[in-house]
DNA sequence: GACTTATTGCAAATGATTTGCAACAATAGC
DNA sequence: GCTATTGTTGCAAATCATTTGCAATAAGTC
């Protein structure tokens, strides 16, 4: 990756050794600061949680890495170049795999459509309100 | 309310004040613990944010209350009794309102039967993976 | 009305996330 | 490559939502 292509130096940010590090951790499926902060003392790199939330508030910034909510009170995060997509969540094993659903499927085929036995779904929008909006 | 339409009281729990308060302090809209203390506050009911916790707890399990989860880590309370339904939340102000939906909506379609003016939305699934069923 | 024990209030503990600040290190310019 | 500038880090402490321990209190029972 030089620099011409990458896109935290590009946006005038410095490369470090712990932004790197963090980047390098996420992945296709979601994490928590934790779990990362886990990963990174598996393999030995020194670190320090507050740094990682800062770095995942800046790549999420760059919309490099994308924030996920799920039912417990812990956000989690994964790579933003994935495309809208949804999760499907084990409530015994936590195992989280990705659903194919876009704005034309009817949400009962794609709940037919996994290998889970689906107990319950979670749907929010978010947006402005008429009076907010303008 | 009669001891024997009382929920609360058939299921074997005793029926307190603030226990009565927290059930009466749930609405239609999301509140979170929080919430409903300063609701509590506001007319002079004495309370403790923890009994709140456990009251609010103890509706769930009873199935009098449901738990809501929005973007922030905070945890919300509604009445159980409204059937299955979804929310609009709005980024600036917070208004909360039910979005009319079923499994055989489509999304699109749900997306452009609102005043708001949708920016994101937020679907997971949860259940038992292939592995974890029995 | 007295007894049993669920429930409360209060304080302290927990877990996730944020913040202040001095030491440090990545860059830009020389 | 050397130095100055200032973005970043590490550490400790602060915050926020939520939970828990425990002794005092009160609801429901007989």
């Amino acid at each position: 990756m030089n620099e011409s292509t990458n896109p935290i130096r590009n946006a005038g940010f410095r490369m470090t050794g712990p932004r790197k590090a963090v980047f390098a951790a996420i992945t296709n499926s979601p994490l928590s600061a934790s779990e990362i902060s886990q990963h990174l003392k598996q393999n030995d790199i020194p670190h320090d949680l507050a740094t990682i939330y800062r770095n995942l508030e800046l790549l999420v910034r760059l919309l490099l890495v994308s924030k996920v909510k799920f039912d417990d009170n812990v956000t989690r995060y994964e790579r933003a170049d994935m495309g809208h997509h949804h999760h499907i969540i084990c409530d015994i094993c936590g195992k989280v795999e990705d659903i194919p659903l876009n704005e034309d499927t009817l949400l009962a085929s794609a709940i037919s459509q996994t290998t889970f036995q689906i107990k319950r779904h979670s749907l929010e929008f978010f947006g402005l309100c008429k009076k907010c909006q303008l």
